[in-house]
RNA sequence: GGUCGGGUAGCUCAGUAGGCAGAGCAUGCGCCUGAAAAGCGCAGGGUCACCGGAUCGACGCCGGUCCCGACCA
């Protein structure tokens, strides 16, 4: 707890409201009940995937009658050639919010990605990008080469990065390199937790039962035709790197590419969506502020009600 | 029935002139500032199929039993 003033927590009209969880939690489902029992509500998806167009099945994008039914932001925002990334959402979707409190609406977040709903709701603020850069660093085969330059250029920044992490290293270099300043100095990072006012609730299920239903999710997005606009986007020209490892698509590809069978495709969907939950979780149980529900069978009825009294 | 392979971590498999049993994947935990459905780290986990023998000492060598696979009849 600092010392000095802070806004005290509040669930302000001005302020969203926030529902967390992992994949296949039921997130959507909960935001949909609760916005239309609201009438005055619109959803803001912060989704990394449900951006791309075209990808609609495999990232569980609100159908068009729910569209119909509710407004989203947050959607269909880019062709899945494009590249797009944190910052921009974190542009779009502030816009989002800001234009539903403008025209006197709520607006409630469903936030599936970490980094994008931090970006949205507690001032991350982004350096910049210096492609020239970052292009030459990759260029470097040793990563200790990178990781050494680091440790000289920004100690800091070094000591909070793992030396095999070549992503995170490449990004701050970058950062150092191109704006002559050291990445550490750029702001506080994702673990800062500031008393932003954001209402956040949490879906917790039990693992086992989240296993199942990601189970049964992946499934019924294969009987709803997965294979099919895999199939159509792998032939629609080439993906940005972001669209290209979308969960379901990838291993998809796989198959469409001849590496693998469709039965071994859907097995490794089912194991990676499961591991990207549990990572989903790990990132969203660090935060202090959102206040956790544990769902035992229907989110709707045991969330809902809980949600639609932070939005009257 | 016979011959030859093989039985080692949850799974796929390494391994040792006899000297504290390994990897990848999975699982658990942690990290995360412009790819984040990405990327990175740490950890737990074993009657080395079973029974007997020789040996200071066996997962390894010898004998037997049981299972799996291939081939031969």
């Amino acid at each position: 707890m600092s010392q000095l003033e802070t806004t005290p927590a509040r669930a302000g009209v001005d302020t969203p409201v926030v529902i967390v969880g992992p994949t296949a939690s039921g997130k959507s489902e909960v935001a949909m009940s609760v916005a239309i029992g609201s009438g005055n509500t619109h959803i803001v998806a912060c989704d990394a995937m449900q951006v791309y167009r075209r990808m609609d099945i495999g990232t569980a994008k609100p159908t068009m009658e729910e569209r119909a039914r509710v407004v989203h932001h947050g959607l269909d925002l880019v062709d899945p050639s494009e590249v797009f990334t944190v910052s921009d959402y974190q542009a779009n979707a502030r816009q989002a919010v800001s234009e539903i409190r403008a025209g006197g609406a709520r607006a409630l977040v469903v936030g599936g990605t970490g980094l994008y709903l931090t970006a949205l709701i507690d001032d991350l603020q982004f350096p910049g990008q210096w492609p020239d850069v970052r292009a030459e660093l990759m260029r470097e085969p040793q990563v200790d080469v990178l990781y050494r330059r680091l440790q000289v250029l920004d100690p800091i920044a070094a000591s909070k990065i793992e030396p095999s992490n070549r992503r995170r290293i490449e990004r701050a270099l970058e950062v150092c390199i191109g704006s002559g300043q050291p990445f550490s100095a750029t702001g506080p990072g994702t673990g800062a937790y500031p008393d932003n006012g954001v209402v956040q609730i949490g879906i917790l299920w039990d693992r086992q039962k989240l296993a199942e239903r990601i189970e049964q999710r992946i499934h019924r997005m294969m009987d709803e035709g997965l294979l099919a606009e895999a199939r159509e986007l792998r032939a629609s020209g080439s993906l940005s790197t972001t669209a290209r490892q979308a969960l379901g698509y990838r291993e998809l590809f796989e198959h469409l590419d001849g590496d693998c069978s469709l039965g071994d495709a859907v097995g490794d969907m089912i194991t990676h969506t499961r591991q990207f939950a549990v990572r989903q979780e790990r990132w969203f149980r660090r935060d202090p502020r959102i206040r956790w529900i544990h769902v035992e069978q229907d989110p709707v009825s045991e969330i809902g009600p809980i949600l639609a009294e932070y939005l009257r």
